[in-house]
DNA sequence: CAAACTAGTTTGCAACGCAAACTATATTCG
DNA sequence: CGAATATAGTTTGCGTTGCAAACTAGTTTG
């Protein structure tokens, strides 16, 4: 016994978040995605998509880019270096801590 | 593609919190556990651990009881049949996840 | 009897997540 | 043309959260 779980203590929060982990899984297997294919797949309100990307960049955990389809708008979604990294750390806490308690 | 993967949004939000997730996790091994145990082993300060506590005891997760051990006070923690369940469906939720997504 | 220790609880507050409201441009219809 | 509707997002309002720090209550030690 006496197993070191306390590594959940530091989980990045940023990612840990469903809605974001969810976000960042996505653009991980995508190289690219915009803003309503993200909404759709994550099943998100435009709102709270929104809010989750600004943090996510603000971070530097993707890179967004607003270009116009046309005449409307098209916000395309990438995730950075930094923002891979974070993401695979997070899996590998995460899937340490499963295998530690399965 | 097109995988599934918007349970994530339905993740149980009180297991999900690490701090929890960690005190249930310790709970889910250990049958029942002290204050000053849980404390140590999931490395949280008292008050957070406390609020923490009466969070999934208001749930329902966790029953707690308060004694004594000898002249001090002695608070013991148990994981309820419904707190055992929530904490098996958010393994299997995110279980599900990382196997879907590796 | 005052200081220090033990075992917790409560408080103060910034940050968070969500739903609802709003902005800005484009297109459609009478 | 001008009002209504649609598209693609952003901002706001607000209750809730998690954390650190302060507090409580009883106990032991000097």
């Amino acid at each position: 016994m006496s197993n070191d779980l306390r590594g959940l203590n530091d989980l990045d929060r940023l990612i840990h978040e469903p809605a974001r982990l969810l976000i960042v899984t996505i653009l991980s297997t995508a190289a690219s995605a915009d803003f309503l294919f993200l909404q759709r797949e994550a099943g998100l309100t435009k709102g709270n998509l929104s809010a989750h990307l600004s943090k996510l960049e603000e971070a530097g955990y993707v890179k967004i880019e607003k270009t116009f389809k046309g005449k409307l708008p098209l916000t395309v979604c990438k995730l950075t270096a930094k923002g891979q990294k974070a993401y695979t750390a997070y899996r590998q806490q995460m899937q340490a801590f499963m295998d530690k308690t399965s």
